[in-house]
DNA sequence: GGCTAAAGTTAAGCGTGCTTAAATATAATG
DNA sequence: CATTATATTTAAGCACGCTTAACTTTAGCC
């Protein structure tokens, strides 16, 4: 097994964590665009090698060692985007893919480095936290999906979701981002649109829009 | 063919061209610590896709489109050293082995943005010139072995070969780098080795070291 | 020119990470 | 609880970039 290989496996199954219980191997295969065969190979891989505790038809899930592997790898990736996107300029859309190419070709050490030139960032450019050499992971301000403010409420954009490029250069393009301060002018019923208003601009954004900014209450 | 390993054949092959006429596929293999089986096959895969003129027993040669590949991967080898040595602060020594690693990854957008960033740099922490984007390459200035010249002269480096990271390690612990000043103060015949003064400190050096630093004459 | 050493090639095989197709286990539903 | 749908696993196979061992060509030397 290649590191590369690995190295994504162990994210995915890591990142899920934030959000359910226990990853699902379709899951695996789909974040990948790989087949449920291929998951199935790699996790006994990856259980032989310590990484995953895995049981046929049972349950995947990290062993300390591979959580450990893939929170540096987690941590990798997110310092690689600030760095692009802070020192370089990459832009928003485009840091996540070029990210994703470079964190398995670093060296910690050069990691490491990047990391004291930013300034021990917390927060990847999409929010997410980013964890420290130690460990140790920076908590998120409590937040809320965009899509479940009330009209006339304010609130500050804590997190987007990256999963996709052409939804980051739409929102980059009406002026969202982090910490960027939103007034939510109108919400309609019939289909969960808004109308909020960003820097001054008016904007309509459809539900799944909203569903995927993640916002600070600010005034209800 | 994955495109890394396909991109080291052809740097290998390109940087070659420098020093000698035509590249032997022992040395391809020497250089990629791989066995001679490998390069026949791989040559005769680079060209079935046209990037190498290949026959048998004959000679390796690159093509046009080949040599454009080539140029473009040392380019992009070669500003990712300019990148971590003067931006991110990576040691000389470590400069190449870091960039190797980096340079299949990144997007041409991103090498093309730290080249700007860079301002447009003609050559790398080695002193070896960085093709530019329209395939132009910087000349370097006359220059030889430092083991060439005669006691009581000056000189200045103009490069120094990359290929050993203890040597460079050793020779930028002792204050050589790129244009520094050499005092060349004595040359013992029996050996070749010098006593050669930098930045106000003497040193002797071995005929060897003295091969792999390329001077430019200030004074005869 | 003939012989040997060196260089280069072919053949067979291996590990990796995939694929598709078929088999099997689990979950969901009436 | 039986049946169907979905999830997962197995099996067979493939492309890739290597390896070693055996073979062939070329180059160097007498």
């Amino acid at each position: 097994m290649t590191n590369i290989s690995k190295e994504d496996y162990l994210s995915v199954i890591f990142k899920h964590k934030d959000q359910n219980e226990e990853i699902k191997a379709t899951v695996i295969a789909e974040m990948m665009n790989i087949s449920g065969a291929a998951v199935t190979d790699m996790l006994k891989k990856l259980s032989k090698e310590g990484d995953v505790k895995y049981e046929k038809y049972k349950g995947i899930k990290l062993t300390k060692k591979g959580e450990n592997y893939a929170r540096n790898m987690v941590r990798r990736h997110r310092i690689w985007e600030v760095f692009l996107h802070d020192i370089i300029g990459v832009p928003w859309e485009k840091v996540h893919d070029e990210a994703h190419r470079l964190e398995h070709s670093a060296s910690d050490e050069l990691i490491d480095r990047m990391e004291e030139m930013l300034n021990f960032p917390e927060y990847d450019p999409h929010g997410d936290p980013i964890p420290a050499k130690n460990g140790m992971i920076p908590k998120l301000r409590k937040h809320v999906p965009l899509s479940c403010m009330k009209p006339d409420s304010v609130c500050s954009v804590v997190r987007v979701n990256d999963f996709h490029k052409e939804f980051l250069n739409y929102i980059s393009g009406i002026g969202i981002k982090l910490n960027e301060k939103i007034v939510v002018e109108e919400v309609r019923n019939f289909d969960k649109s808004l109308r909020i208003n960003v820097n001054g601009s008016s904007f309509d954004v459809s539900q799944k829009l909203a569903d995927n900014v993640f916002v600070e209450i600010v005034t209800i």
